[in-house]
DNA sequence: GATGAATGAGTATTCATTCAT
DNA sequence: GATGAATGAATACTCATTCAT
């Protein structure tokens, strides 16, 4: 349907204005203004596409969410070793400065909220499931492959990864320092190795 | 001087009823009034004591991360073991559940906004230092031990040691699942250990 | 457009109701609620139309001394004598208790606060000017018919017939008394034509 | 008593605190603690000697319009030809930028609300009856020596001396331009001098 | 007498949401 | 479908005034 077709696309251009709005001002002087002339679009074309703001930030989340890790996925995909795998999604999941700040700041953002709003909550869970199938895939892999511990439980150890990356990103991101991305990318890909192997 | 040790005493009260103002509600919720309600003062007491909103809340920060560092340190210095310290700090980074979630709650409120706000980074780049000292000295005494990998450089492991603990904090809060604290402590400090062992 | 038409004309009903709150509460108990009120819209139309208090009354002291301004143009432009000019100038400066009185209100609380707010002395200045501009021209009518001093320096006169209006109408609202108001005029009209005559 | 007269010093260096916090700040951004600051006492202080703000802002204008008009009169006391007594009421009227800047902005900060607050205004009146009778003196006595007018009516042409004056002295205080000073205080005596001569 | 801590009423301003056009 | 004018609830902040010490 033409018309569906269409809607969607103006949604999808009032989620990409929403997280450029967020990633430019933070969660908290974002506005529907902010988020309409970003889009482009009249303040009241917003609600005429969703519910209300919290709307607009539940779906921003969901797609977000959902875009980091068909990337991750991907990027896994392409790679058929153990290494090769985890290389891929730590690659994937230090893009660079310009995405990490971008993503995290958002990210971070709704984080910060999710322990009081179950709706974030529930969309970071299944973000984390995501994570940590992917986390699984790699650790069965490597074990089969004899480089990874066989004692590791794959469904505790899944987490432990994610855990990681984030804590990795959040430290660079507060650190303000572009420079420092590509050390603590290593140091992350340094220390999932030694939580992983023999 | 009684009137500045009063004045002392009602500024500790405010910072105390920010914090817990802030662990319920959340940062976006809270209003002066709330903070005065917790206090048991009028809203006008709180402007008497703080220049303004802003200022509660940066002091809240700083005196927050002082208090947990402080902790911290304390915690660490009973023992005399690379291991013993080792465990002592997670143990004081893993106090339980409550105190995990109303402190993290209340820091991932302004780790969120440390990216935007310099004075939170600021106070936060204090708080990472304190950590990363506890962290490499830690390190180091474990590598006089011969526990831990010689070839390890304090300067870039120790973040990683907080990243790890933030990381897997953040997990267990977003579970929403108070039986999971002890796994999550247990797999923070297996990590680590794997991180740091020979 | 009619668009902007509308707003022109909200603007103008948003000012005259500001012109009115302050003529009859002064300018310290006005508040943007008063305003709202006397312009019948509610509090958020203010500043939907306007940035501020303060643009509302910047406006409003614009509009208002262009207002005075034409009018005294329009008056002196009818009469082609310096006497009929001066005659019809003061008239039009004296238009009769009320309006003198809720004008002289209004401009004396921008007056008193124009020695410290840059933007009222300006347009203040400008209002000046356009005074000093009319008793130029009929100072140099009244040279040329003879009935006006030779001596006299336009540009040191003209500010003192503007004096002498605002002198006399600031003692006639000190009064307190409307029935004074024709005696006022007459004395300012006596002293001017003292001041010009040969 | 001594109380009493140290209570009158207090009373006094208060007022003074007022008129200079009135005159730097301008009457809107005068608090208690503004005037209190000024004073070098303690906010309570001045609600102990005045029953509230507004008491210390009435006495205010009772001292300062008093004081003038005490100055004015001594200064045309020590002339003895009308011709010395107006130069010496004019010459202290415009006794100078700086004193002409701070009285001015105070008084039309109270002038502006004289037309609203009766006490003001009362106080104002007999301000204007002090002009109004050192004017009338002057009149008299150059009458009789025979350099002004005799038709002229010094009950109605009292008035407008002192409407001269504050007419010249507002404009001068638009002007922002300490270095007309002179040439208003010229404008002014050679307008008075027009309006009063034969 | 003097202090300054405490109060709370009052105000400008912001912004999500509604709705007439 | 789209617009943006209008609303009003919510909130930080100011300050005169009170009062316990």
């Amino acid at each position: 349907m033409v018309r569906y077709k269409k809607s969607e696309e103006k949604r999808k251009q009032i989620l990409y204005a929403a997280f450029h709005s967020l990633s430019e001002r933070g969660y908290d002087a974002v506005t529907l203004q902010t988020i309409a002339d970003h889009a482009e679009v009249s303040k009241g074309v917003v609600h005429y596409y969703f519910e209300n703001k919290e709307a607009v930030l539940v779906e921003l989340l969901e797609w977000l969410t959902a875009k980091i890790s068909a990337k991750e996925r991907a990027a896994v995909a392409e790679q058929h070793t153990a290494t090769g795998k985890l290389t891929a999604y730590i690659s994937s999941a230090f893009p660079g400065p310009d995405q990490n700040r971008s993503f995290y700041r958002v990210y971070l953002d709704f984080l910060a909220r999710a322990s009081r709003i179950p709706a974030y909550r529930e969309i970071n869970k299944r973000f984390y499931d995501s994570c940590a199938s992917i986390s699984t895939e790699i650790i069965r892999l490597g074990q089969q492959e004899g480089i990874f511990a066989k004692g590791l439980f794959p469904d505790t150890t899944a987490p432990v990864i994610r855990a990681i990356i984030d804590g990795c990103l959040i430290q660079w991101l507060m650190s303000d320092k572009d420079e420092l991305h590509g050390l603590y990318k290593d140091s992350c890909y340094g220390a999932i190795m030694k939580v992983l192997s023999v």
